[in-house]
DNA sequence: CAAGTGTCCATTGTTGACAATCTGCAATCT
DNA sequence: AGATTGCAGATTGTCAACAATGGACACTTG
């Protein structure tokens, strides 16, 4: 691989490239994975790969089959849905209600930049990007929790609700949802701060 | 291998005898868990090994840092501890409510003779066979839902509530509590069930 | 003497070869 | 014809050798 090293392990980096085409739907729902395949589009052996698929699988975002390799995980059933929305719900209210006192203007200012890049999505209409942001805004408030075990029970929630990401009819409303959460957090109101979350988890 | 052919492959099998040790208290947290030591003691190569860390890491029993190794993972902090029973709850209530009418026979078979297990364990005083059985009895539950995604979801949940199992003076009352849930089911009355498995769960 | 530097060793990361397993299809049997 | 068996190719599972990394400790350097 190349240039910007931003991903310190060779799997991690395949992992956040595959994972950004299983959000944008590029690979869709029962698409199979082929190991051999995606060592020679990177340029690894297969080891590093199968790392990669590891850690899809513990997103929720693949599917492993013993001697079948992997396929992408189809999306969560509508029954299960709501459960999802409340759990993740749960944990992020109760992130946001932990840590709200210690928030640091180094915190606001990360998540302002995030939210900077919302709108820009939004304005484009570029819906990947939207849910990359989404995804990002979301994950810089669960890891500002001390607790690392919050990051790893959210994120499997969280990516089950991205993986259909199509709640919105004017894509503008998720920018305007997300700068609520801050305005709130900017001037102290914590418990309009939870509402607004709550609201934009849905 | 025996008759039982429970576990299909190698790391799988790996996987479920280091879960134990760690369950145990066998490995306490903190502890280092060498690829090499492992290798020689299943004399497997070190490749099985990984993915079994993988799917240990998955479900929160041990931490991963690049070019350091796996750990066993800390206990969960106290801070964090109310908000884990609170997404278990809503998790196997969520599924029991959602299964309810469709219980089979077989199903309540199985459960009860994991009951039987669990009975035998608290009367030995096991702690470690009660922790095994206790985790088989809500995974039995959880896996009767079709949805796949609930169990994934409600794993990595399950076992930071296990890793610390010390809740009871007498241990006999889990016993009990078990069988009042399936009591409940048994003679058909939901509400009571969810009630008993609440109180069960904390 | 404190801070930085170099070297060694234990350990993890990566690789390519080989073994085991699955899938599809054709040949065979009833 | 329908079901079963037996290849052949594709794909994953496992292995052992080699490369890269990180930590400990002795050594220089100011």
């Amino acid at each position: 691989m190349t240039a910007f090293e931003i991903y310190r392990t060779l799997p991690e980096q395949i992992a956040a490239r595959l994972q950004r085409e299983v959000l944008s739907s590029k690979l869709k729902p029962g698409d199979p994975l082929r190991e051999t395949d995606l060592s020679e589009r990177f340029g690894v052996s297969r080891g590093p790969i199968r790392e990669a698929f590891r850690q899809l699988t513990q997103q929720g975002l693949l599917v492993l089959e013993p001697n079948k390799g992997v396929r992408v995980a189809q999306n969560p059933s509508v029954e299960v849905r709501p459960l999802v929305v409340q759990l993740r719900r749960k944990i992020e209210t109760f992130v946001l209600d932990s840590i709200f006192e210690r928030i640091t203007a180094d915190d606001l200012a990360v998540w302002d930049d995030i939210l900077a890049d919302i709108k820009a999505a939004c304005e484009s209409n570029d819906v990947d990007a939207l849910t990359e942001h989404d995804l990002r805004f979301h994950q810089a408030i669960i890891q500002s929790h001390d607790d690392k075990d919050l990051f790893t029970l959210w994120q499997p929630i969280m990516m089950r609700m991205l993986m259909h990401y199509n709640r919105l009819d004017d894509i503008m409303e998720s920018y305007r949802e997300h700068k609520r959460i801050l305005d709130a957090i900017h001037s102290g109101q914590k418990a309009e701060a939870i509402r607004d979350l709550e609201a934009n988890i849905q």
